[in-house]
DNA sequence: TGTACATCAGTGAACGCGCGTTCACTGATGTAC
DNA sequence: TGTACATCAGTGAACGCGCGTTCACTGATGTAC
């Protein structure tokens, strides 16, 4: 019984399991929403509409739980960068949106894009999304549109750019939207063409 | 009486105000060596070699300690790359200087970084160390080193860059030695000729 | 078709812990006489 | 020079809180007979 909570049916015989993905779903929310990335177990099970120690029967601890909550939003990013991309035949501009793409997940989940990469491991997943940029921009140089001689190096150089501007808090926003003539796409774009060597 | 405190003399008489440095420190330090980037006021104080309520003559509460811990460290990350630029005559070189020491403060300080750019508001100290990066690219142009149009727009590119690099969590670090020809100040000095324009 | 029961999803109470903060205090020390 | 005392730096005990985790349990429900 918990003001924050909805009234939760329990889940059908056999469907226990289902539990595991809305614990999930709801760290998830909870993290975005509140901006804080630091995760508290009880807070997590009020807000799946369930008591904490039914958690234990999907995670060992609240590490795991973290842990889930990472491996599914690394997901999340690797696909949505994958949709910005298959959305693109033109290489370069699918490079664009790639990092578009990119950004706006930092953006949108700030307080998750900062847990996901505070941890000390990454997932097999973040290194996925960097992989995606990387033949991006090796399709970029078989087309003609960039001179790049060095691909892979260049990718870690686009990513690490992307990865700063997916990090920029509120307040170096500000400073971007005080800059005049480049807004925000153009930002980026403009770092991917210097980077990526785009003609 | 504790374990990890070293046994702290009180301050003399008319210095008493002497302890709210040393409680940034123990704060600073603590952070630094744990990585962690949430503070304790219990913990700070116990660090200082003093009990938890020590700390209230000095800070109202939990947060302005925290707010101090901020304020110092931008100052302090201010004043390496003010350093670094000094010492360097050639605009060129005083801006890959720049570039370095910001970086080598984001990995000597990873949890520190992390906090001060986490905050919602950052200090003018964190705007300080952006306008000497920009008035660095100032200089090339007016020397000739840099081609760029608008530098101060080609100055928030170069910073977001930076922090890029900073931010970088260990395995971002091992793919970087991985990469081969490109070591790590190849790389930002890469990322910084590119994108402040330089010849 | 009816019913006993094993299984399953989930709970309530309790634990010890470290936290931020408040409070009334203690004891050393510089200063006034 | 000696001493009383105000001031100052700092303390110990206590508070209520939310946390992660453990435990013995409850009650609904599909299934076997």
């Amino acid at each position: 019984m918990n003001a924050t909570s909805t009234i939760r049916k329990r889940n059908p015989r056999g469907r226990g399991s289902d539990l595991r993905e809305e614990v999930i779903s709801a760290a998830i929310a909870l993290i975005d929403e509140t901006g804080d990335s630091t995760v508290s177990l009880r807070g997590v099970a009020r807000r799946a509409g369930v008591s904490a120690p039914s958690l234990y029967a999907h995670f060992a601890n609240l590490a795991e739980l973290t842990d889930a909550v990472l491996a599914s939003s690394f997901e999340q990013l690797r696909d949505e960068v994958h949709e910005a991309i298959k959305s693109q035949t033109d290489p370069a501009r699918a490079l664009a949106a790639a990092g578009a793409a990119y950004i706006q997940f930092g953006w949108d989940h700030r307080a998750r894009y900062r847990l996901m990469f505070a941890a000390s491991g990454y997932s097999p997943d973040a290194v996925a999304s960097f992989t995606l940029v990387a033949s991006t921009i090796d399709a970029c140089v078989k087309s003609g549109a960039s001179e790049s001689v060095d691909p892979r190096a260049d990718a870690f150089l686009v990513w690490v750019a992307m990865h700063g501007m997916a990090t920029l808090e509120k307040p170096g926003r500000d400073d971007l939207r005080r800059l005049g003539p480049l807004d925000r796409p153009a930002i980026s774009q403009e770092m991917i063409r210097r980077l990526a060597r785009l003609r």
